[in-house]
DNA sequence: ATAATTGTTGAGTCATCGCTCAAGAAAGAC
DNA sequence: GTCTTTCTTGAGCGATGACTCAACAATTAT
């Protein structure tokens, strides 16, 4: 929810509107802007940032890395998203719109059991973490965890997102148990606390050289705890 | 195994002997040296870096921070320690060697049963992870996660420890297998693979901020999928 | 046309990074 | 004592970090 929010103490001139108060247009509004256009594709500029932030974390990717990967010059980066860290924080929302990021909170929203629910979201963070076509594991739980302190906003930024998670996790266990479908006796906070330690350890796991079938084995042991 | 290595292309004078061939004798041998003796303790200041590298991680762990936690100067740590690579190596070797990085290791050699070593391991990773008497989680597990492409071999080193922490927990359960204690169906890697996740996910949920007590349900709930 | 607006460019800012080195200080060897 | 060895000190190295800015270019508005 926090927006953009300079890191030094100039008087906050960037981010011009970028993506954020689209309003009710979910596409862009063929709406002629004034000056000159910008002479590259700002989503795929943010899909190469993305990638790097993705694989080397938000303190080891450098604004050269960024430029060059998004084929810009740094003038052009500051403009159209502020600083490093609002670009981080656009990457961050970005990647929670996007299948990769949203999968858990679909099968949460699509799945009619609770176990239906995690039991789709163990496969399918074994098959998406390992995917090759993009940085193994999760970017939120992997983008900020070595971060210097002045960048501390960052880490605890991600690490707000994970315990918002938790708490989703939580609360849908709260409800099976609620409908009957989860014994009396069992604790939504434990379960929902195993499962996402599950989830974390897979995504390390991922980018430690596990596969899909690794991961999906690791998936199928970890249902049989349930109860 | 690798020793010091410099970075850069000078001739290699550092990291004079420290405690890498200590030989048969455990304890400094109480033979005068011949210089000045060094104005700090050494495992003292060895003990800090370990501090600074488990919280912040490598590449976010400055020289700068680690001379002040150390209490000494630049030239002191270079001459003492080699360079900032050599000396997270020494601090990793240290680790693994505490008893906080070895109880995985003591407890697969002192309890009788596969099961019985894995249950102890889990609730007191439990125990030990979220400590306040020390950084939360686990240093070989979280200190290189994010680093920049010209530190990979440290990303490197700590990625093979945890894989061959894998083979380990691998070969035990293998053992297990063919002394009855798993059935025959029994997935020594999977399973391997499981703990090893669990364990991994365990670390990040206390760094987190999950408490023991939290992390002690989690363990109760991943021995629920013991065969 | 001219003005206003927006984006790009390239050179450049200051701070910090890991690291080095000559000079001096404190010990044992002689 | 003097010599040799080892460690400490403080200044400073080149490289890179995030970031800025004046000048110029490309578009719409009038």
């Amino acid at each position: 929810m926090s927006e953009a929010q300079q890191t030094t103490g100039t008087p906050a001139k960037a981010a011009p509107e970028g993506a954020a108060p689209a309003d009710t247009a979910p596409d862009t509004p063929p709406r002629p802007r004034r000056g000159r256009p910008p002479a590259f594709d700002r989503a795929e500029a943010l899909a190469a940032a993305t990638r790097l932030f993705w694989q080397l974390g938000y303190d080891a990717t450098s604004v050269s890395d960024l430029t060059t990967a998004m084929g810009i010059r740094p003038g052009s980066l500051y403009a159209a998203f502020g600083d490093k860290r609002s670009l981080f924080e656009e990457v961050v929302r970005q990647y929670g719109r996007s299948p990769v990021g949203a999968f858990a909170t679909v099968a949460l929203a699509e799945e009619p059991t609770a176990y239906g629910a995690f039991a789709r979201i163990l496969r399918e963070a074994a098959a998406i973490y390992p995917d090759p076509s993009h940085p193994a594991g999760c970017l939120v739980i992997s983008a900020a965890t070595n971060v210097a302190p002045q960048d501390a906003g960052v880490q605890e930024l991600l690490r707000e997102l994970r315990n918002a998670n938790l708490r989703t996790f939580e609360a849908r266990l709260h409800q099976a148990r609620q409908d009957g479908e989860l014994p009396p006796d069992a604790d939504p906070k434990a379960l929902a606390g195993y499962l996402g330690t599950v989830i974390q350890g897979m995504s390390q796991q991922a980018r430690d050289g596990a596969t899909a079938a690794d991961l999906a084995r690791t998936a199928e042991l970890a249902l049989r705890a349930w109860p």
